[in-house]
DNA sequence: AGAGGGATCCCA
DNA sequence: GGGATCCCTCTC
């Protein structure tokens, strides 16, 4: 579960959708070694990496290998559980169904509002967001990745199956 | 289906 | 410094 805490209140979902970028992977931001915008990757494991992309939208990653190592899982959607009427209001979508207002790694951090603030943020310790509790057992899908073009067939990306509050529903395997 | 959006990084 | 690229989103 992810959890975010703006002004006393709790903004929290389950995390639904994932995608993991390893080292040798030349889709991953750290393959080509470490930078300015990339650096958060490269710390400790269970920190956050958040990263600005499209010119619209932040996306957030949870590093996932030792300090040293650039490997990252990037959080793509969340089903959301609690905050939902703030939620809808940091989208600004009064329109949106539950199961829209976290899909997407870019609508996810709006949702959240989730922003560079949080780049390199240790998810067991901050006091604004973290990632929490146990993961009831669901049937998983395994796809190749969106929106990419490098290493484009690895089964990479993880997701709750039948959850509608995945994205790229077009690209599922049922 | 297609445009918009801006930061980043590589190579001159 | 320039330009290709980018782990996307919304509207048409």
């Amino acid at each position: 579960m992810l959890v975010r805490e703006r002004n006393g209140e709790l903004l929290a979902g389950r995390i639904v959708e994932t995608e993991a970028y390893i080292p040798s992977d030349p889709a991953s931001h750290a393959f080509r070694g470490m930078t300015r915008r990339n650096r958060a990757m490269f710390g400790p494991p269970f920190h956050a990496y958040v990263y600005f992309i499209y010119g619209t939208n932040w996306c957030l990653n949870v590093t996932s290998d030792a300090a040293g190592v650039g490997a990252a899982v990037l959080v793509r959607a969340c089903e959301p559980l609690s905050g939902l009427a703030a939620m809808r209001a940091l989208r600004g979508r009064p329109d949106l169904k539950d199961h829209e207002l976290a899909r997407g790694p870019g609508n996810l951090c709006r949702a959240f509002a989730i922003g560079p603030e949080f780049d390199g943020a240790d998810l067991a310790a901050d006091p604004l967001l973290w990632i929490a509790g146990t993961q009831a057992a669901v049937p998983v899908g395994v796809s190749p990745r969106i929106g990419i073009t490098k290493a484009a067939a690895e089964p990479m990306r993880f997701y709750a199956r039948g959850n509608p509050s995945v994205s790229g529903r077009r690209a599922l395997s049922p």
